[in-house]
DNA sequence: CTGTATCCGGCTGGATACTG
DNA sequence: CAGTATCCAGCCGGATACAG
């Protein structure tokens, strides 16, 4: 969720700066979610064959098809919601 | 998620119907996943006072506009989603 | 029937060390 | 920097027994 709003708002990010972003995400976590992504189709990997290796993630149009529904329901949902006491 | 789907199709289901529809789910979570969306104001409790009890479960008018949000979502999804291969 | 309380096994995901 | 591999603590949620 995190990896597509964050995509969906930078367009382009590189891992270390996804990592920065998603606060308290562990490594491993983020590598495992955007495998995920990825396999279905949401986001797009590139690498740079460089030292140090430098990796770049994007949405897919797919992907930011998702994001925006997302969006869309998520500020819907904080307009909308309110908490009963 | 289920519960929501489910209420949003019948209506008004009780504790057991609930629990025959989604398959698979323990009275333990179905509890705790009522409660929950109840404290939320997604769903409205109703308890007849009689031996056996009765309980009656039905989406609140937000719970409503959440379901319509989830169908039009997830109906967006299975539209357009294709698997990589 | 509709819960509540307790137990407990499995999975999730963080921390760490390591590689290219 | 961008992962991979391993370990392991904590939580989630099913099963069970019980209550009203």
């Amino acid at each position: 969720m995190f990896c597509i709003y964050n995509l969906g708002y930078y367009e382009i990010l590189r891992f270390s700066e996804l990592k920065k972003n998603i606060d308290g995400i562990s490594g491993r976590m983020l590598t495992v979610t955007l495998k995920k992504l990825e396999e279905h189709g949401i986001v797009k990997r590139k690498v740079y064959s460089e030292a140090p290796p430098k990796v770049e993630y994007a949405l897919t149009d797919f992907g930011f098809a998702l994001s925006n529904k997302l969006i869309d329901i998520s500020s819907w949902f904080v307009d909308n919601y309110k908490v009963l006491k």
